[in-house]
DNA sequence: TTTGTGATTGACAACGTTGTCAGTTTGGAA
DNA sequence: TTCCAAACTGACAACGTTGTCAATCACAAA
């Protein structure tokens, strides 16, 4: 049984919405029963009763992540990042791990809205890639930022990265080795970075004056298999590829295993390209050349975002574009002659 | 302004009593309210407001889980589970990334017990290393699950895999190889698993009448630089190791970044074994001989005694020890002659 | 002195549940 | 028929906050 704000009243000889007033920084109390409601507070080892306080102010203080499991592979720094944010701005942060299409996780978020009323969201892709969570958070009025989304709305506030400049640099960076037969790993068609990478990569071709040529474009899901299985199927045509740009460092991983496992020396034989860079595709070898995504500052940002909207705050921008860099480690190189 | 109670009361023309009982499956209604309210229920789209539960009840239904965000690295896919456990079991389960010897962690820890009033925690490594966490939690009396302790305890329930086992069959594997100057890379030493680990190593090594060379036995940290720097110092001892049991996995990845370095084809000049099995290293090349830990078990049977725990339902055991098991790949084979 | 204004304070309702307890109904046994 | 226990139901308090509003106080201006 902790103490609650009447024990500290008593103990102050105060009314229990003096001490209140205290706790939450309002004026109208007077420098002398300030202090000595905060003397009290101590004396009983008082904290506020969040349960209380939500249900009296009707707000959750608290704001829930939908991260797709598969992909994005939050490290844990940025979630201990955006804890860190909840931190300091009184918020509590909730990860909630969502798959479109699962009915599950479409009750748990209505549940989530409905029951615990989460003051806003905020996506990361591909969760919005069917309308339901924009629907649903919008009948509900319930404030949401998205990261990479899908369709880029004038209305709903997001932080994203430019990937089709990312995809383009990277293409270009192949091309300057003195690649020609470059070949590209698509994403999920729920994902709006899949397309964009696409079109960076054409684009690159087109400004070089090269043709597009469709057997070298593969699905690979962003998925190590994926990456994987094309590879098996790209080598095997009668003119292979002299580099792989893999669309994502998950599927590169997949590229590079099934390199290996042909005989293929990196970056020798093979280039290999990936985009995201993981944590994990410094410390492979030889390093992932790839494209280098802020995800802790889009996290952060789109955090960020969504509090100064709960605030009431206004925002600078509805759409936070950050930039992305190419990063060059050992796994590209001029091809073979 | 989402319907309450009182209008499901209103509409089923009872009182919020009986609604009460209805949504709690409560007895001592018939059936004939049951349906009437349920029909209300479902007429006004009626969800109970998790904050007034919680204030009337006195209990947050909320679990938290305390993970230190270095290492462990939670694929999302054991997040995923446990909040699906939560959802069965109707429980928020609370991702809390927690360091040790940091003061803001702690923080956090006293605001989630004294204001949210969280019902029970999991610890995992090293977030138990100080007595801080068992302490605070003893004082409140909340209810206690440790994964992989650092001191296993008689009363607070654990979930552990058999270290100083999986540790003895890696060094076994490698010596039935051949390897008779094995390297071992020690973890931090908050850590039991770093520990235990060396034990099984040790107890190999004495099992088959080998001496125990200290300067085969480095420091790693359980991280990628410590396995790295430790490869480069171990490989120019003037008698270099013929094999390098990393400890951990990221601690071996780091050992294979170190050797690629210096021009040593894995595994046919160095092997190198790992331990945890994360998902990464069945997808590098070669594939990371480890021991498999079957972390989502883990974490799953120690959510689920936790529930029970909170149910007052009794547990069988307060020591569950779950089978950990070795697993072959290509970063193994015989010493160069 | 009176008046007004702003600072300070507290009584009480409200938030939406569940717990307590007393009242009413029902059905079967005596 | 009467009685009793069990089934059912609801009025109201309680949980610990914050919001509303009225009351009081201090002090300066008129």
């Amino acid at each position: 049984m902790p103490a609650t704000i009447k024990d500290v009243a008593r103990m102050a000889g105060c009314s229990i919405k003096t001490v209140s007033r205290v706790i939450n920084g309002e004026p109208y109390v007077s420098e002398e029963t300030r202090a000595r409601v905060q003397a009290a507070i101590r004396a009983v080892g008082y904290a506020p009763n969040i349960s209380a306080r939500r249900l009296a102010q009707n707000k959750s203080f608290m704001i829930c992540i939908l991260l797709y499991p598969g992909l994005l592979q939050p490290s844990s720094a940025i979630l201990s990042r955006v804890m860190d944010i909840g931190y300091e701005e009184n918020y509590d942060i909730l990860i909630q791990p969502y798959f479109p299409t699962h009915s599950r996780s479409k009750r748990k978020l209505v549940s989530l809205i409905s029951e615990q009323h989460i003051d806003g969201f905020v996506t990361t892709p591909p969760c919005d890639a069917e309308d339901f969570v924009a629907d649903l958070l919008g009948t509900y009025k319930v404030p949401l930022v998205q990261i990479n989304p899908f369709h880029r709305s004038d209305t709903i506030p997001f932080v994203a990265g430019d990937d089709v400049l990312g995809a383009r640099q990277v293409t270009e960076h192949l091309l300057s080795l003195g690649h020609r037969r470059i070949a590209f790993l698509m994403g999920p068609r729920n994902m709006r970075a899949s397309f964009d990478r696409l079109a960076g990569y054409q684009n690159a071709l087109l400004a070089a004056g090269l043709p597009i040529d469709p057997t070298l474009i593969r699905d690979s899901e962003f998925t190590f298999d994926g990456g994987y299985t094309a590879t098996r199927l790209l080598m095997d045509l009668p003119s292979p590829p002299t580099a792989i740009f893999a669309g994502n460092d998950e599927a590169a991983y997949g590229v590079i295993f099934a390199a290996h496992e042909i005989g293929l020396r990196i970056p020798d034989q093979l280039s290999i390209c990936g985009y995201d860079d993981f944590a994990m595709s410094k410390n492979i070898w030889p390093g992932l050349t790839t494209v280098h995504q802020p995800l802790e500052e889009m996290i952060e940002s789109a955090t960020r975002a969504l509090i100064r909207i709960l605030k009431g705050e206004a925002l600078d921008s509805n759409q936070i574009i950050l930039p992305s860099a190419l990063v060059l480690r050992g796994s590209t190189a001029p091809p073979p002659r």
